[in-house]
DNA sequence: CTGATTTTTTACCATTTGTTAATAATATTC
DNA sequence: GAATATTATTAACAAATGGTAAAAAATCAG
């Protein structure tokens, strides 16, 4: 049941039996269908996820848009962090894309967490790390390279998201209309 | 000398004076003249910076243009990431763009510091929360807002960046050529 | 299966931004 | 202060992307 999140964990901070021990009663398992939602808009953000199995996206509504800001990996944590964070409503609406198998623990639980294991406080920070160095290069991408080869890079690095994800979604998240993508990926095809 | 870094941090955590007490003897004072290199090319980051005076720059090569990742504003944490957490050259160069006070510390020491004491920890954990938060920020902004929303959203978060950076670095750091910069502002001048 | 709904594509025109090149303004150095 | 280097602006054209509307394709619900 844990393998996943011990793999993604473990190749940040070496944590004991014992650590492990301690956080497996404050683990609980959720199952999501497509479409159902992991944080309403306005809801305080009271967990934390780990996809086990299928796909969340981050969004929020921007004049009746849509605006997609993160679609989860397979096998990473998700949470709308300004609300989780702050404990305030959250503008940040996350969505089941597909069936979801998820692992999620409390932010009080986390919380205690935190403050009884130094290692895991280490593994708050080292997640927080390199979730940050992601969105990094995500802003180098804006600044550098064309809507055509985000989508390019996109395609190589997450060839799985693009079995299940709608192309809207990928569109928003590369910063572009449906209709930009659609001719942008009818320019590729004639490329070959 | 410790003022501002401690209004900083104390935002975030709440720190006994034995927590900072630690920490002091950790802390380098450093002095950069404008144009001096924080963290070159290649080079190993050692030292997260906090900006007591002065603007630093964050930015790499890439095809002959300097794009610019981040202008850092007064009083805030610094440094090449990937190269700091990793240990790996960094692609990232940082450089002061006005003259400069930093307090540093080096990395070893701040690794010791994060693992004798779980509220420094902590502190790490919450400031990389953040700067992720406000990274997530701007990718929505890159996604919904126009190269001139960027820049006029800028002028009212960092009034004092204008003052003293070159305007090409702020057109890399909206995403735009500083030739679209300038045609940008040229049009806002005729809107009032 | 079928009608309804959602998603994707297409087309046309408008807007934004990039590219290149030249000039103007500003800062730096000797 | 004059010469040099750097930075900022301007202009004309090209390329990328957006907006709107409609059609086509795919998916969903009964």
């Amino acid at each position: 049941m844990y393998t996943h999140v011990k793999t993604f964990v473990s190749k940040l901070v070496n944590l004991s039996d014992e650590e492990w021990q301690a956080a497996y009663p404050l683990i609980e398992a959720r199952r999501l269908k497509k479409n159902e939602f992991f944080v309403h808009e306005g809801e305080i953000a009271q967990y934390i996820a780990f996809t086990q199995n299928g796909y969340l996206r981050v969004y929020y509504n921007h004049d009746g848009d849509e605006i997609t800001r993160d679609i989860s990996p397979l096998h990473s944590f998700v949470t709308a962090l300004p609300s989780f964070i702050s404990q305030t409503p959250s503008f940040e609406i996350i969505q089941a894309i597909t069936d979801c198998e998820l692992l999620v623990i409390h932010r009080d639980k986390l919380e205690k967490l935190y403050n009884s294991y130094i290692n895991w406080q280490k593994v708050g920070r080292r997640v927080m790390e390199e979730m940050f160095v992601d969105t990094q290069y995500r802003i180098y991408a804006f600044i550098t390279q064309t809507a055509e080869i985000r989508y390019k890079k996109m395609m190589e690095q997450f060839p799985d998201i693009f079995l299940y994800v709608p192309l809207q979604y990928i569109a928003s998240y590369l910063g572009i209309t449906s209709q930009s993508l659609s001719r942008l990926r009818k320019s590729i095809h004639f490329d070959k």
